[in-house]
DNA sequence: GAGCCACTATACAGATCGGTATACGATGGG
DNA sequence: CCCATCGTATACCGATCTGTATAGTGGCTC
């Protein structure tokens, strides 16, 4: 990626979360990138593929973030779990207080045949199947289950943390996370 | 409400949720509703406005709908917890398959001055302080920790709803929340 | 030095955005 | 009958939208 392109997509990134993708206008981006709009489109084609690398783009920063904190934490242990939900804390609280770019992404595109559809469903899924992994690591029975409450927990608590609806809502949903694993 | 107004605001609340807030213009909610855009800003006086009334009348239907469901069980019962689950399934299976208006909305608006803002997060208040009076019929101790339980649970069915991420989510919601309710 | 690449600058196309203006027709209550 | 109200139709405003076109610059490499 070049120079120009990497400044475009860092600028995308910043105006699409803060402010939604149908508010924010090619021409703020490149101006934003010290671009020009010809840079632009030479290098993204259109406005929906520069949402696509956008959302991309964030979904693997938090994955290789999400990753390097799980390492931290020994395989089949149900901490592993918790991780997850302190990983996400710790993402939001710094720079994400909007909630969940995937989420108010589906919220503004509403055609399934997007290009972008696949992107934000995907990291639900990858999601899904990560809990489903992590728990069957060290209860193997009912783990699907289980991955489906935890994710619901997750994705709660990343909307009431949007919406400011109480303090907190990740640990509340790490503390409500650790009291399901001791059940089970 | 005159004729005229009464059909913009349902042709709005249609395409706003089916396409979103800032894909939709007034031109195609005045001609969708077969009245002028003259008409629309003599009984509106600004989309801002109008998405204002799209959201506090979709707010006060969902609570007349709740009402009514809650209203079919008996005071003091856990059921009526359950029941609030039974009623979001009911009201999301037909007819929004794209989740739920508010945090849709919320995604679109940046903004937290913008007027549209506490009628979103008012809802999302509302439903906290109901199922802490709900659970607080029956067991009064801790109430407030298990509304928020119940609340994350809640939000994260209606977004995996929308998403489609697996099958029934707010079915699954309303299971864990029975068991949740067994352990209290 | 020729060719390629990343990029800049300016201008414009065609459409749509929210919002306003003027003028006219229908209806219904005093 | 008068007149306000509710609605119609059409036309327009400036701004902004995505996307394209032309022309040119500096640097790197073969």
């Amino acid at each position: 990626m070049t120079p120009g392109a990497r400044r475009v997509l860092a600028a995308a990134g910043r105006l699409f979360y803060a402010r939604g993708i149908h508010a924010v206008g090619v021409d703020l981006i490149a101006a934003e990138a010290g671009v020009t709009k010809k840079t632009l489109y030479d290098r993204f084609g259109s406005k929906d593929q520069l949402v696509v690398e956008y959302l991309a783009d964030r979904d693997e920063r938090w994955r290789a973030f999400l990753a390097d904190r799980l390492q931290q934490v020994e395989p089949g242990s149900a901490d592993r779990v918790l991780a997850v939900f302190d990983a996400s804390r710790a993402w939001m609280t710094d720079s994400s207080p909007r909630g969940c770019a995937m989420i108010n992404a589906s919220a503004e595109i509403s055609d399934p045949d997007h290009p972008a559809y696949p992107v934000i469903t995907g990291q639900k899924t990858w999601m899904l199947d990560l809990f489903a992994e992590l728990v069957r690591e060290f209860h193997p029975t009912g783990a699907e289950e289980l991955a489906r409450t935890l994710l619901l927990l997750h994705e709660g608590a990343l909307v009431a943390h949007g919406l400011r609806t109480f303090p907190d809502p990740i640990g509340h949903a790490r503390d409500q996370a650790r009291t399901l694993l001791d059940r089970a």
